[in-house]
DNA sequence: AGAATAGTGTCTCTGAGACATTATGCC
DNA sequence: GGCATAATGTCTCAGAGACACTATTCT
């Protein structure tokens, strides 16, 4: 005790054993969605080992502290191992951390909410044959590796949060878009149907969309086409929309 | 490979020896602010042992994967350790991990944002020679360990957007409280002052205090004590305050 | 023309900002 | 009374909600 006060820095960290005391795996994990066919989808990867092995969860994996730097480049490693991609919208969410999520034992996850267009990465899925989308509705029917249905619903309720005062799902379209889609993947998030009067008026005085002159036809009158603006990420509305 | 995968998940997790990889340290930190004499203080810690020895930080500290059962025991442990009580206000707040903000290696923490009133624990503040509150004014000339003056900024940034649509502030101050003293507190997190009228409206017309049918006095016209309501941490305002 | 969907006009109403005014204590 | 601070009255104005109306395509 009084010896390791007068040792100084640098004998200490020679010293110094990172294996001397038991520490938590550590691991990161993506809640990573998107919105095609009029529903909103996560990513599901089918375990390929112990433990819950043959269960479905959330794309991550344990931190290779010799592969990766800091966190971000771990998560990006993963989403873009299963996607081919880097996402477009990638927010830390929260750290899962107990005795009894894995039982391996101590384990902790940081885990992050992820946005991509679907198109953005459907060929990429299709020929992963452990990687799948699952509209988030089926969700309740499934059982989940580990708390993965828990970071889920976690993601769920950010984005929800984000869709009453921002733009951030758009994220979750193509990259040309538009308001009616908009719109119904935030009545989605946000769980009712809102005033498209409203919706566009606080959109359009923001700034946050480009035109791009393009329409979409389908049935009835054709949709302008959108694209985010530069920085529209960024912006918050300062009233939210109704919960 | 073949071998492993026709194993049994018992078998496995017998055999599986958590040291076999090289896992990143793990530690949580608290952010732990209070507010007393017109300030924003936040609880900084002198570090008694390498490395960083000498530099003030955060409370924190390695969990302990045979105490702690999950992170919030963790970190309510750090806290109540150096406070004596447990904080009335705590919130996961980020994740950091890479390899360069611990010497000995890579390392994540799990950080934290609290509040707590300065008359709690006042006392045992004192007691505990390592600990100090600082007035978050001193920070900028001060070196602080590790990448603890980042998270720092970042809970104070929280704690702002707390201040534009929410009471949470309010748990930085004693359990009785006047209007101005919480007023106060929201201008110094803001950065700028704010109309009394508009502050105390929204507040009366959501419920959020309880009169104490008690005064204090100072100078001018005495001011109403209040407690904060049950479940007035939850409570979001539709609209913010501008920024 | 009629169906279907996109987009606009416009009224109401809530609540934040601004700031003047009144209230209540102390000396 | 005069000073200091707390609390209220009241006007303006931005912007969300509601919903009727118009516009554009297709069959």
């Amino acid at each position: 005790m009084s010896e390791q006060s007068v040792m100084d820095e640098a004998t200490y960290l020679q010293q110094y054993d990172p294996k001397q005391f038991d520490s938590p795996l550590v691991t990161v994990d993506a809640a990573l969605f998107t919105y095609h066919d009029g529903v909103l989808k996560v990513l599901l990867v089918e375990r390929a080992s112990h433990p819950e092995l043959g269960k479905w969860g959330l794309p991550g994996g344990f931190i290779d502290v010799h592969r990766v730097a800091d966190l971000t480049q771990a998560i990006n490693g993963v989403i873009e191992d299963k996607t081919g991609i880097t996402a477009p919208y990638l927010e830390q969410l929260a750290s899962y951390g107990n005795n009894q999520r894995d039982k391996r034992g101590w384990s902790v996850t940081v885990s992050y909410t992820a946005l991509m267009a679907y198109q953005a990465c459907e060929v990429r899925i299709a020929t992963v044959a452990d990687a799948q989308w699952v509209d988030v509705e089926q969700l309740p029917e499934m059982t989940l590796a580990f708390d993965h249905m828990t970071i889920i619903e976690a993601g769920r309720e950010r984005l929800k949060q984000k869709a009453l005062y921002s733009i951030v799902p758009a994220y979750a379209l193509a990259e040309e878009f538009t308001f009616p889609e908009l719109q119904h993947l935030h009545e989605l998030l946000i769980g009712k149907p809102l005033q498209k009067r409203s919706f566009r008026r606080r959109i359009e005085q923001a700034n946050l969309l480009e035109d791009t002159g393009k329409f979409r036809k389908d049935a009835g009158r054709p949709a302008i086409l959108y694209r985010l603006a530069a920085d529209a990420e960024q912006y918050r509305f300062v009233r939210n929309l109704e919960d």
